[in-house]
DNA sequence: TTTACTTTCAAACAAGCGTTTGATATCTTG
DNA sequence: CAAGATATCAAACGCTTGTTTGAAAGTAAA
């Protein structure tokens, strides 16, 4: 009936709002429930009220409909298999490097593999299992011929861990340069770089 | 005058030995100087009195001898670039993913690089900064030709993350893998496609 | 053996953690 | 409005953390 949001409702969305953001920064371990509700103006009670507990709040918080809404992207493009590649890397890295953004859960995806908490397995079946099965397929499809199966996991390991250095290696990138910043050009710029490294070695298989 | 150690130098021992492994399994945060004792039989109050602190015993713990060994014997091989990027990544991978190895530094930075504590600083000085200026080095004789620093760095960062992500993503391919084990010759094999998969980007900047 | 110094130890400390509690406030509904 | 369900709150609980303490044990030299 009503469009409006509870009270209780509100204070649900800006635990997880919250819970996001510190989840984020210091992992499940590190982040701390008080600090989530202190960023969410709540009761430290709030989070085991409306979640039952921390795991609780974290597995509310994982959601992957823009992970999977970028593979649906490319796979329903029609352009060819490199210039896809070249679209879902871009897409990835704007996802993945997007400093304020809503989606954080990418980061909490690579928070989650330097230290697993029991919510990795609902992250992997859902999220990381499909996103290496969809690259897989944009791999041969680009490759262009047959492969053995071990061959086409290496090269889905080789772009996303390109990818993913951008991510997991930040805080060191940082203290190297501490100007650096990525802005829409930058990830751009980086996006292309990738491409640009990858589609030669699936060429090369060929 | 003796050769031996004392019983203090032995704890001493111990408890490095000891920091090492929990460090690596757990990171800094992670990890607990009650366990660390435990594992070196020794007091809960032994890591204060001769490190001071947790943080010191970190720092006490953190040496690149082996990543430093490493990047020598790369430089002094008079083989052709393409060869030596090969032999690195080589060493580099079975560094990384040896499985009872004695080093676990390399565990350990990469644990720094998703959850910094105060000596990542160290880290990135001591050992990723010269890892990297050694690696640009090398692109560079291996395209053979100018090269915008930025584009050296990201192709570095290209090599880097293709290596990287085996350690940093092992917790999830061990999920979508169970029978996933790294003995020599899967190492090996990982490491042939990482220079496969990166020379030919490499020879087409010429 | 005595003396001075170093190392170990069980115990405790203060602080922080996730969680629970029971009272209070706020809504919803008859 | 009144009654019942729901949500918030300050406070506390039980536990773990890194660290400190002061006594006991061990070591080395005179």
């Amino acid at each position: 009936m009503m469009d409006e949001l509870s009270a209780s409702d509100k204070t649900r969305e800006r635990l997880v709002e919250a819970a996001r953001e510190v989840f984020a920064e210091h992992g499940f371990q590190g982040a701390t429930v008080r600090e989530i509700c202190r960023r969410a103006d709540a009761n430290v009670a709030a989070v085991n009220y409306h979640f039952g507990s921390k795991h609780g709040l974290l597995s509310e918080v994982l959601n992957f409909n823009r992970l999977k809404a970028l593979q649906s992207a490319t796979e329903a493009s029609d352009a060819s298999p490199e210039e896809r590649l070249r679209l879902f890397i871009k897409d990835f890295m704007l996802m993945l490097l997007d400093e304020n953004n809503a989606s954080r859960q990418c980061q909490m995806m690579a928070r989650e593999l330097a230290d697993p908490s029991p919510a990795l397995d609902k992250i992997v079946i859902e999220a990381i299992a499909p996103l290496h099965e969809f690259l897989g397929r944009l791999v041969k499809e680009v490759a262009g011929r047959k492969m053995r199966d071990a061959d086409v996991r290496r090269c889905v390991y080789s772009i996303l861990g390109q990818c993913l250095f951008y991510r997991n290696s930040h805080p060191v990138l940082q203290r190297m340069n501490p100007t650096l910043h990525y802005d829409r050009k930058e990830i751009e710029a980086i996006a292309r770089h990738i491409a640009d490294f990858s589609l030669p070695a699936l060429r090369a298989l060929k």
